[in-house]
DNA sequence: AGCACGCCGACT
DNA sequence: GTCGGCGTGCTC
């Protein structure tokens, strides 16, 4: 009696399009029930892969003698709860990635054999048993040396010993009969033992009436999809909103996900949620050790109730209670993944919510143009909080034309004497300018040469401290030269950067206090928590920074802030760039006038009558909003449209380009209004490693029809062609 | 992603 | 002839 063959369908770690389809054997080995999520180890091609299980059925579309069996299963458990399964199989479709990739890029290190070394199996080569025939064949001199090595050998050859040449070889000698392979698998790593998580004794936070109503509006469905727009302007206190609900949730005995951009900027942030739930609260992010990030996997597996603080990728953590999602800052880019798997987490987590039927909370002073859109169509809940806490008030603001002015270090002189004015006063003053490094470039006034970092084609950027030139794409530094090596003659600075500021206002403002506050002083000298202290007690009068200053930071002294180039973004090709400008301007000004003194916004512009400024004045992000809208209806863009970027990147420019061109004529007769192609035009980084990037523009009025046309280009194109890879970014952050 | 195969040029 | 390098294509 023959039972009846049962088929899995395994998400390989392979770049495959679907799920591969495997015969779940019928051996005691296999008693068990091919459960969603549990890992296994089956053939591929001629060598072996792990995947997960995400399905079973009773036939293939393949005849059964095409079809392998799995070797192994891996765990006893699944390394994943099913409804995360189903939820990154969801997510992979949507941004039209390989399933077996987008599991293999949210499954923790223990369980990606790729990042474990216990994991790995050996291979052993040895001497087949042979019949005294000697096979007289010629053989190269590394052949020999193998043959040699492995018969010398009781337990066989190991493969690791071998280079890849080696191996090369050792597989053709095993073609010729002349080695034979066998596979020893590693025992599987033991998971550590979870800690054991108490339980804090979270205080009573004390809320206006605003922020009680937001609570209390949020707390009433539990129990169901609601996904809430929290809309506060800066200084209202969302997090105190946030941590009340997220106790309501935890005290019923549910997890709660907590999303920021970029934990490593809002320790103030995280160092509340840790007061309030003690060992409750668990951090999560990709700068923590392999062994922290594994211990806090395990600590959610388990059914523990947890308070998870983390980036994007903590949506994908195993939760197995999750009461509730909070994305603050919901606007910010870095919940795009910008390569690899370009899932927006925020996205997601919405969808996840509602997979889950638990509520979300988008918090933003700056909702994105897509969440406020959802919300005006009734989708999404518009909770607002208008009242600043505590005794701040609303800055003024007022604009600097620096149209024909003389600008000393990029200051132009009516703003020194306002920052004049404040330090009399005793006020604290930020200025922001959004670039870092010395001078924005160096170049030859006679020949007109760049200093250009050539992998990146990007110009250089001068660092003064450094003394060198570095490349803000790659990192990548250069000396800096004396003259120009095309012609010889004398270069020049182009344009101010933050440290150039510094020193020019050090100049300008002898025994003030100043600090500044961008990528290069966190990262070299490990200050961002010393800057932020000399702001706090006073010491630092003023402090400048790129947006990194916008990032939540609660300055009380502060009375003026001024922005050094208001123009960034203004005329820009990018449908998004005015957004975001907006977005910075508004995060940025929100740092003043949050004491007792009145706070004043000063930005420097070549465009004073610009409209979209004016919408900003007084930090009224919301008429901002709703004309960039409505211009975005009008033009087509998003939220009205869905995009895509089919990026091709390739070595050889012309044969991307070549490549675009076609993939756009084929489709072009079929399109049928559904879908419009723009490009081939160079992508958001046009040169990365050496290798030149280019894209198509994909929009359709629709996510089907967009989904659609995608799926119909990586089916008649191979993502891998002449030299050429091609990958999709599905809803794009942005187009350059 | 990995791995094999095929084609090329270099070397013995 | 063998050996290695790189481009191309496939994996249930």
């Amino acid at each position: 009696m023959s039972s009846p063959i049962r088929i899995v369908e395994i998400a390989v770690f392979c770049p495959n399009v679907e799920p591969l389809d495997y015969i779940w054997p019928d051996d005691p080995g296999f008693r068990q029930a091919p459960i969603h999520g549990l890992r296994v180890r089956v053939p591929l091609g001629s060598r072996s892969a792990i995947g997960l299980v995400v399905g079973w059925k009773a036939k293939s579309l393949l005849p059964v003698q095409k079809l392998k069996a799995v070797l192994e299963i891996l765990d006893s458990t699944p390394a994943l709860p099913e409804t995360l399964c189903a939820f990154v199989l969801w997510s992979s479709r949507y941004y039209q990635y390989p399933p077996g990739l987008a599991f293999q890029s949210i499954l923790t290190p223990a369980l990606d054999p790729k990042r474990s070394r216990k994991m790995r199996v050996r291979t052993v080569w040895s001497l087949p048993e042979s019949k005294g025939d000697p096979r007289p064949k010629r053989l190269g001199a590394s052949s020999c040396a193998l043959l040699m090595e492995a018969g010398s050998n009781p337990g066989g050859l190991d493969e690791r010993a071998l280079d890849p040449a080696g191996r090369r070889i050792a597989r053709r000698l095993e073609r010729r009969g002349l080695l034979l392979r066998r596979e020893l698998l590693a025992d599987p790593a033991p998971t550590p033992a979870a800690p054991d998580p108490g339980h804090g004794s979270p205080d009573r936070i004390s809320l206006n009436a605003e922020q009680q109503s937001a609570v209390h509006a949020i707390v009433e469905t539990t129990r169901d999809f609601q996904c809430t727009l929290l809309d506060g302007v800066t200084g209202s206190g969302k997090t105190a909103v946030y941590l009340e609900i997220a106790r309501t949730i935890l005290d019923a005995g549910r997890s709660v996900l907590l999303l920021l951009p970029e934990i490593a900027l809002t320790p103030q942030l995280t160092a509340r949620m840790q007061e309030t739930f003690g060992n409750r609260a668990l951090v999560y992010h990709s700068e923590r050790s392999r062994y922290e990030r594994q211990a806090v996997w395990n600590a959610v597996q388990s059914d523990g109730v947890h308070c998870v603080i983390g980036t994007r990728s903590a949506l994908f953590l195993p939760f197995v209670t999750l009461g509730l999602i909070v994305v603050d800052e919901e606007h910010d880019a870095s919940f795009k993944q910008q390569d690899g798997f370009r899932y927006s987490a925020r996205d997601l987590a919405v969808y996840r919510a509602r997979e889950l039927h638990i509520p979300i909370i988008l918090g933003s002073a700056t909702p994105s143009l897509e969440s406020l859109a959802n919300a005006k169509a009734g989708r999404y809940r518009h909770l607002k909080l208008t009242a600043r806490a505590g005794a701040g008030r609303t800055p003024r603001w007022s604009l600097v034309d620096i149209r024909g002015q003389r600008l000393t270090g990029g200051c132009a002189d009516e703003t020194l004497a306002v920052m004049a004015r404040h330090l009399e006063r005793q006020g604290q003053i930020l200025v922001y300018l959004n670039r870092r490094g010395y001078a924005r470039s160096l170049l030859c006034p006679d020949c007109g040469w760049i200093a250009t970092c050539e992998p990146c084609a990007s110009p250089f950027t001068l660092h003064q401290r450094e003394r060198r030139l570095l490349c803000h794409r790659c990192g990548q530094g250069r000396s800096i030269p004396d003259s120009c090596p095309d012609c010889g003659g004398a270069l020049i600075q182009r344009g101010s950067g933050t440290e150039r500021l510094e020193t020019t206002l050090a100049e300008r403002f002898p025994g003030v206090g100043l600090a500044r506050l961008d990528r290069d002083v966190i990262f070299r000298r490990g200050k961002l928590a010393s800057v932020l202290e000399g702001v706090r007690t006073g010491a630092t009068q003023m402090l400048i920074g790129t947006q990194m200053l916008a990032k939540g930071h609660d300055f009380h002294g502060v009375t003026l802030v001024v922005v050094i180039d208001a123009d960034q973004g203004l005329y820009s090709a990018d449908f998004r760039a005015a957004e975001h400008l907006g977005q910075q301007l508004i995060q940025v000004a929100g740092r003043a006038g949050r004491g007792e003194r009145p706070g004043e916004v000063l930005l420097q512009t070549r465009h004073p009558e610009n409209p979209l400024l004016h919408d900003l004045f007084g930090g009224s992000y919301a008429t901002f909003a709703t004309r960039l809208l409505e211009e975005r209806r009008q033009a087509g863009w998003p939220p009205y449209a869905k995009l895509a970027l089919l990026i091709a990147e390739s070595a050889d420019a012309d044969a991307a380009w070549t490549v675009l061109k076609t993939i756009k004529r084929d489709l072009e007769p079929a399109l049928d209004n559904r879908l419009e192609i723009f490009g081939p035009a160079p992508a958001l980084h046009p040169k990365q490693a050496g290798r030149w990037r280019l894209q198509l523009l994909l929009r359709a009025p629709t996510r089907a029809d967009l989904q659609a046309g995608c799926s119909c280009i990586l089916k008649q194109h191979k993502p891998r062609t002449k030299r050429v890879r091609l990958s999709l970014d599905i809803d794009p952050y942005s187009l350059n």
